[in-house]
DNA sequence: TTTTAGCACTTAATAGTTGACAGTGCTAAA
DNA sequence: TTTAGCACTGTCAACTATTAAGTGCTAAAA
């Protein structure tokens, strides 16, 4: 592509992340300076529009990036823009070494989140890999029990347990027993099917074996299940795309009910870059998501993510994930094994 | 009040919390079958509004109930109207018993959320008057322990814990030791501020004492601090009050930042009614909220509560989550210690 | 004394009109 | 290849009816 439309599609889309409002050949010249005529701006845009980086509202207006655009611009213009703010944020609350590391992943979004006003979150650790080394039971009292789950990885779960009257701590021992010596070693996320062939085996040695049955099998799907974490929407709501009610129903609503993460997976192929930093960048309809992992270890795995319109600083985005990725593989991610 | 005026300002409220549309004397009439001219309706209606329970949008609109208004309706017309399709959902998924209390708590919710259009949400069980029985440690490698807290009511929480090279195992035991010996019996609400007072003991026996010591000390406030669980909040974006977006932004940050609840703590007296059967109803601008408790022993003590526009259906919410709240009493209340 | 019919008046909501404005595409000249 | 000039287009905001729903008040009816 020519130099001079590198430079004008540069200036929209920077322009257009800064304002939100469709850009005019005139104001561009004159609020970049650009050393060309309104009309040159003119014949290019025209051009760049029919390669598909931009788009009109209609049929006078200026012309905003497509989703084409962004991807252009992704690939090949962003720069390392680093928000000072941010990581001063972001050590002066994590570094500490306070916080366990989920906590720490939740601070981090939330910070994340409330500075550049998008939806932030994290998926993970991942325990798919994980093998169940073995369970750990704790009596409370008559009716009250912990059992402490712990992973190959050291990774470990805790849930609580609370029994009706006709189980007894001899029961729960005996089925605590049971996975220990028949479950150990298994995939975590095999768990909950591996445990309900056993069941014939509790009904055999164990009186109230349904119960005992159900709440296991209730906390292995637990802990097989993806760990996601959102930090708070609300700010997402300040920026200007989203003052149309019908957007926002829709946006919220993924949000809540994570489709995001779903579609995500699923939708690897469309719209998508992955940046010479490893971070990856995709679009599904006006939504953009940016995503960046993490590692505390060869086996746990976990992504962050930002949610926002696709018209956002990208440069800034990508930027502060990695840092923190960076941040929490530093601090959590040695020695763990 | 006269009847015939108690039985226009109910025929109102319950019309505007269906159609959410200002109500004129002359519709009133025809869809309620009133046996009276529209000009007398129009008489009562003026009177109820000087007297407060009745507002106008503008000069020539129909009438909305005040803040007043529902008031009155939820003081002495409400009626009892347990919704059965709630009450299938709940007890479908609840009844079984397989959830621990938590679990089943957001479930509830979630259900109650889901099925009402409304943020619901839950404060509990209270740990404030429960005192710290004991902690038990339980190492699971060199960097990675786990820690139970016990209360006297059974009420358990865990904690993991992963240090840096400095600390051993042996300093963790030390300072577990230490807080048996020295914090039993210690109300959970003064945790935090008592382990600040112990800091010199620690300094004294243990080497790396100050890892472990914010370690320590952050695991007791957040055990210390309000279980909060909210459901997804994109529900409530179908209700029609919240076609404006200041005011779903208004409403997201507050439930966001969980302002909700602390007003409502502070804001006792004013606009709060308490029922007959106990739940408490109660108005911040216009906002409502309802809230039933639920205690599933003497010492502990949990909130469920909906929040959503004043314009909601208040003998169907009532019903519900005084129905939440006995299931939940009846499945996780009994015989707890 | 209470209720009701009738009427003048008010407001919100909707649709249509207008002019300013920011922008475009195209043509012809530099 | 670039640029000046110009006709044209869609949006936005302000203004103007017009209509529909509803009110308050007065005077008559019950």
């Amino acid at each position: 592509m020519k130099n001079r439309k590198i430079t004008i599609l540069k200036a929209i889309v920077d322009e257009f992340i800064e304002t939100a409002e469709p850009i005019g050949s005139k104001t561009l010249m004159t609020k970049y300076n650009l050393p060309y005529s309104s009309a040159t701006i003119r014949n290019d845009m025209q051009s760049l529009e029919e390669m598909g980086y931009l788009e009109k509202t209609h049929v006078s207006s200026g012309r905003i990036p497509s989703t084409k655009g962004y991807k252009f611009y992704c690939e090949n213009l962003m720069e390392d823009k680093l928000d000072n703010q941010i990581v001063v944020a972001l050590k002066s609350a994590i570094s500490n070494g306070r916080y366990d590391l989920n906590d720490a992943i939740q601070q981090s979004c939330d910070i994340v989140s409330e500075m550049t006003n998008l939806a932030t979150g994290a998926l993970g650790p991942d325990s798919r890999y994980q093998k169940l080394e073995h369970i750990k039971l704790f009596p409370i009292d008559e009716r009250n029990a912990v059992v402490i789950f712990i992973t190959n990885t050291g990774h470990t779960e805790t849930k609580n347990f609370r029994f009706s009257e006709d189980v007894s701590v001899k029961d729960i021992e005996t089925c605590c027993d049971i996975i220990n010596s028949r479950l150990k070693g298994t995939l975590v996320d095999e768990l909950p099917e591996k445990f309900e062939a056993m069941k014939p085996i509790l009904e055999q040695k164990i009186y109230s074996h349904e119960m005992l049955y159900k709440a296991f099998l209730n906390a292995f799907t637990k802990f097989a299940s993806e760990n996601l974490y959102y930090s708070k929407t609300s700010n997402i709501l300040h920026q200007p795309e989203y003052s149309d009610i019908e957007k926002i129903k829709q946006l919220m609503t993924m949000l809540d009910n994570n489709t995001v993460w779903r579609r995500l997976e699923s939708n690897e192929n469309t719209n998508s870059i992955t940046t010479a930093t490893g971070s990856k960048l995709q679009w599904i309809d006006d939504v953009a998501i940016v995503k960046s992992s993490f590692r505390v270890n060869e086996l746990e795995e976990g992504q962050l993510m930002v949610v926002g319109p696709s018209r956002m600083d990208y440069s800034k985005i990508v930027a502060v994930l990695e840092y923190v990725a960076d941040m929490l593989e530093r601090i959590y991610g040695q020695g763990r094994k």
